[in-house]
DNA sequence: TTGCAATCTCTACAATTGTAGAGTATTCTC
DNA sequence: GAGAATACTCTACAATTGTAGAGATTGCAA
């Protein structure tokens, strides 16, 4: 199948970062990870939680009376989702533009700067092994 | 005033590129603009503008009985916001990881990391200039 | 002047999302 | 075994978003 897009939505990603955390993990460890975050009460966490489930974003296994959440999803791919999901919005789709916009309008340091700069070389490297064997 | 973040949903993306592209335009242009991308009707359309414009987004001038919409953000703010958005919830609000996810998670191609380098560089020529003075 | 066409206004409705209370079941402790 | 604590289920509600119909206005054409 097509790898799907998921875009999370505010609570959704707080969610599912605490579940990464601790998973597998119950309900409430979830919301008390979240308590000073969010100040969602045991109710609210839950709702969501089996929001998320239905989704696809989550799946549990029951062990006597107890449930445990774990993630249906990585985190790469919600980070990437949530990169499509700007990109298509934004900027046609297009990533070159998009990532000239950050380096525009977004003040990074000389060290971050560099950083990246020596990223993009070892890619660019790569790319060239990789094309002439 | 702080400067606001905007998040701008699918449907007011739609609207507000119509906008930018045309502006000051009525409400039928846009609906006319967007036929094929979606087929929304006249009413959906001009519901959605009237949100947009108390929402802050869009702002209008009425001229005799026609009511003229024009963007009230640019789209450099919007695009900023959809990025603050994602790197936010994605990434700890940290920029450089969210680049870093880019070049590693999207194949680009050589030209388009060769252009992100030269771009990096000018970059931190200028940067080093304007410490040394 | 009468009517049609274009535009606007008002109202509505379903799905999603954030939010949570009330009640039920299970388990632990004394 | 009764009460307290813990976790779960069910139901609900308001705001937002996508969606649009029905009716009111107004300006132009015949």
């Amino acid at each position: 199948m097509a790898k799907k897009n998921y875009e999370l939505t505010e609570g959704e990603w707080a969610i599912i970062q605490a579940v990464w955390k601790n998973e597998p993990c119950a309900a409430p460890t979830v919301q008390e990870q979240l308590e000073d975050q969010k100040s969602w009460t045991y109710s609210t966490v839950k709702t969501m939680m089996d929001r998320m489930v239905t989704k696809g974003l989550l799946k549990t296994k029951r062990i006597r009376n107890l449930i445990f959440y774990r993630s249906a999803i990585t985190k790469i791919q919600a980070q990437r989702g949530e990169i499509m999901r700007a990109v298509k919005r934004a900027f046609d789709g297009a990533l070159t533009p998009m990532m000239q916009f950050m380096l525009d309008n977004h003040k990074l340091s000389q060290k971050q700067l560099s950083e990246l700069e020596k990223l993009i070389k070892k890619k660019r490297a790569k790319g060239r092994a990789a094309a002439k064997k």
